[in-house]
DNA sequence: CTGTTAGCGCTTTCAA
DNA sequence: TTGAAAGCGCTAACAG
């Protein structure tokens, strides 16, 4: 679309009230054939510059505005990227941003799909609706269903007539997955707190049926063992990512461990809830105990003490998530243009602050 | 849409591998015309049994799911609603699952489209891009943006085609708006403060461009000036709704009124930024000075100490807007049947916790 | 370079 | 109760 982006269109959208200025009409007033008008719009460079010219100053006149849905109609694309989560938690502020500002740039709109309570039929349900939607694409931003529980098998997957990328979810070679390396994750905090001279480090993990949670705990179970500590199941307490079950799960790993030296939680908001345990329990903040949460939310540089933690880049992820995408459904249609690859893969580092600071 | 959920409808997208399964070739198959399948799957009465069972059973057995590209265009609606915002600043994970669930439930899609960075330029695009695509009603979520700049003057908003609900922007007879009553959040707020006995009570703001920032500043200063206590512009300061400008804003607030010994701050996140603060000053919390958020956030019951905060049910403020504007939406397009309106207002109430215990 | 002819998949007349 | 015809606004495929 090559319309101008004067304002002026704007004033005329008034006429959008009595009724909408098509395609016909322009042509009419601009005495060409829709065709041509079609082809001005669509910068086909087969068009003399007398006549585009003529037909720009019409369509600025009136305020046309391509119908989308038309649009889509006939050229079989929608432009439009169908988003599935379950609720936002997994898609928070920054992984959006990063989506929409990259979908945005990319000319593709975003339409988002709850998944009603995490039952499959809804899920069904939930695909079939975007199907009908004419989504180009889809990004499985739900990296709590249906990944692991082979939900998502071949089969199935050959019957979504649209690309799909998912958020996080365990590699296979038939998906195309957009995510951190949360092994990784695991290991870069753990290390950190090893490199303190904690020796009994427990884990407060997110549910198990999350792939990144138990990623997350390999990655502790490998570093710790590597080092020659205790890395048992004792020493984990699960989750629901929520700050009152992070707290609920320091308390009972401070029952069965009252010795702990540090503790590696699987994300911020369970950190916060440790360290009110810990609080509660009297133990000083990094003296007693020493923790590392995963996220790094703005919030977590005021937490109490300020929380040392491994930073994902969000906004990247979200912009590799639609970048992947789109790239697919060119391909998909065969496009002649294609997006070119994110440039780096996704990377997290680690912010030393208070909770555990650098020995 | 009246076509059985069964899960075998599922099975035969396997066809749109192939091709796209249309009304015509439903009509074929069941011998019957396109109207009669499109009068089936819209439920007219005027079928007989025997065709309605016949189609449906061709429906089933072919897949058969009716194009929403194909139907909007000619019905002229699209039973899809855009949300207009900033970022996600304003609508949270609580609001987007209020709206996304009563959408759903309503039979609408939603579209997400986000503002550029705040330029009134960019606002335009975003609206024109709307039209474009025929949304039927739009949910604007960025109070931050436009309202009390007159941004939008009632020639504006004649211009835009479609019903739209504003959230929590300034009341005016000719806008649609849903949002809380902010002054009131701030006398609940202040009025606890002043019962627990607090002579100098400072406020934290968000930033004063928003209406609901002004409001709760508002609120703050009615209660304080009808006790009869000091409420003037220096026991206020300005944040951005981020818990790092809510520790800043903190350290100015002490740094000016050592002896301050409550703050009312305008959200939770903002809170826990003032609470580091004090911390950092050795002020215990709430024996030296009493802290009340704003928000509720899952978060804030685990802050140290908790937070006592006022409450605001986003779930149901999403729940609202939706019904409010697919109201309009319905008469905008003069449907018969009418959605009922929701019951109750959107209400507040006071969580008290450690940071401001009941006296 | 430009126009004509067909649709895209569905709904809305209007007849039968 | 059913069907035929005529679009919705646009693009694709051919002509000229």
């Amino acid at each position: 679309m090559s319309i101008g982006r004067n304002r002026k269109i704007y004033w005329r959208l008034s006429v959008l009230l009595e009724k909408r200025v098509t395609i016909s009409r322009v042509a009419a007033e601009a005495g060409v054939s829709k065709q041509t008008v079609s082809r001005v719009v669509n910068q086909s460079p087969s068009v003399s510059d007398t006549t585009r010219t003529r037909v720009l100053e019409t369509i600025e006149r009136l305020g046309f505005r391509p119908s989308a849905l038309a649009r889509n109609l006939t050229s079989g694309r929608s432009h439009t990227i169908g988003i599935v989560s379950s609720d936002l938690s997994y898609i928070n502020t920054d992984l959006y941003l990063g989506m929409a500002r990259r979908a945005e740039s990319l000319g593709y709109a975003l339409m988002l799909k709850k998944l009603p309570e995490s039952t499959p039929e809804g899920v069904e349900d939930v695909l079939l609706s975007l199907v009908d939607l004419h989504v180009d694409g889809i990004i499985w931003g739900a990296p709590d269903l249906g990944h692991n529980q082979e939900w998502w098998d071949t089969e199935r997957l050959a019957r979504v007539p649209m690309p799909i990328v998912f958020m996080s979810a365990e590699r296979r070679p038939e998906l195309t997955v957009v995510g951190f390396d949360n092994v990784e994750v695991g290991q870069i905090a753990t290390r950190h707190l090893l490199s303190l001279g904690r020796k009994r480090i427990g884990h407060i993990s997110g549910p198990r049926s999350w792939w990144v949670a138990r990623q997350r705990v390999d990655g502790w179970r490998e570093t710790l063992e590597a080092a020659g500590v205790a890395a048992g199941e004792d020493l984990i307490e699960e989750g629901d990512w929520t700050a009152v079950s992070g707290q609920a799960a320091a308390e009972r790993l401070l029952d069965r461990h009252p010795d702990m030296d540090a503790i590696f939680v699987a994300n911020d908001r369970m950190a916060l809830g440790t360290m009110l345990a810990a609080h509660r329990r009297g133990l000083r903040i990094p003296q007693d105990i020493a923790i590392v949460g995963v996220d790094d939310l703005p919030e977590s540089a005021c937490y109490y003490p300020p929380l040392t933690t491994v930073r994902q880049d969000k906004r990247y992820h979200g912009y590799v998530a639609i970048t992947t995408l789109v790239r697919r459904i060119e391909q998909h249609f065969g496009a002649k243009t294609q997006t070119p690859a994110p440039e780096h893969p996704l990377e997290h580092s680690l912010i030393v602050r208070e909770s555990a600071p650098a020995a």
